[in-house]
DNA sequence: CAGCTGACAGATTTCAATATCTGTCATTCC
DNA sequence: GGAATGACAGATATTGAAATCTGTCAGCTG
């Protein structure tokens, strides 16, 4: 059970806490779990991570950020910014959707972790708001969305269509028709944006 | 604490559990605590409600009505539908965030309820986009709202908002910059619900 | 000496015994 | 006879004592 003795690394302790919280659920998951499945006391983890709150926020900020690299790719991709707005909207979905319908025992398990709010959480929604703004900001400049605060547009797309990122209505994202659901709520919102008026 | 011997109704078991619950909060809320506040044995209670899940059920039924009832004047008042439009759905988060402002102690209490879903959830969604879709619908036929399909609009629209009407954002409603959040969204959906391509 | 350990105090969780509650129904009351 | 009661069985919640966990730190180890 204790690998051979490599140093005893912050992201090696990441790693171990995403196994226990694997195995364990948020509720049981302890750091002397951690401690042993590393075969080290739990003192040592205490010198890489000050509290059990933490560890967990700094756990839960590599699982978003996995999430966020993936989008970030889209933002700089080809495409008009109406097409980009769109994939990056449906990549989100997909993500998310992707997450919480492979193992949806550990998805349970990080929107516990996520709902025991840091700054972790809005952070995350900063950068994906940012990337958001890059991409509606685009379609500023190209006259494409005519909006005259691309931020603030991206704040609203973003709150928009939370229904389909927000992990409160995972449940809802079985549902057969979502995604007439999705389609309706996105092509409503790329029209708002498209629209000259104002 | 017992009142005079009127005839224990439905109603009157009704107001005293609201009451209970109030007082109780949805934890320790017993349908012995309401038969003792009705000054009756918790058997009577029975008669009238087949388990504490549906009592709790009908409560909420209630507490939910009251919005729908206070909405459903604005959906043939004058006005365009436009107007109309953005003033139904000020009105819906204006209601919710009033009485999640005025008792956030009931209101968590209900919060509750509303989550251990019957149908009853459902049925004023079903209710609230009901008269969404008879606005939108009269802005389909004057031309206001070019939309092909205006239940399908009037989901999307409720969906697109439920930042400002879902309980489990009630903590965001007091956070500056709601308002102008709120108005980023409608705004938006209005100017899609008017755009006429498509 | 830098990193790790393990014993410790106080906080939190578990567990099992006890008390309360839900839902039923034979009986009482008007 | 229709409505209400209260005793009852099984399910659920509460409680307090024991076990475990968190976070610290003096000392060990390589």
């Amino acid at each position: 059970m204790a690998p051979p003795t490599e140093t005893l690394t912050a992201e090696r302790i990441l790693e171990a806490t995403e196994d226990v919280l694997r195995r364990h659920g948020p509720a049981k998951a302890t750091v002397v779990d951690v401690a042993r499945a590393l075969g080290v006391s739990h003192g040592s983890v205490y010198r890489h991570f000050r509290t059990k709150a933490a560890l967990r926020e700094a756990v839960t900020k590599r699982w978003l950020d996995r999430t966020s690299q993936k989008l970030a790719g889209i933002v700089d991709a080809d495409g008009s910014p109406q097409e980009r707005l769109r994939a990056w909207l449906a990549g989100l979905f997909e993500a998310k959707r992707h997450k919480a319908g492979d193992d949806p025992e550990l998805f349970a398990t990080y929107t516990v972790l996520t709902d025991e709010v840091g700054t972790v959480v809005g952070e995350h929604i900063a950068d994906l708001t940012g990337q958001l703004t890059r991409i509606i900001a685009a379609g500023a400049g190209s006259g494409a969305f005519p909006v005259p605060d691309p931020a603030a547009a991206a704040r609203a797309v973003f709150q928009a269509t939370g229904r389909f990122h927000d992990p409160h209505y995972a449940r809802a994202w079985t549902a057969p028709g979502v995604d007439e659901e999705f389609t309706a709520v996105v092509d409503l919102l790329i029209r708002g944006l498209s629209s000259p008026s104002r």
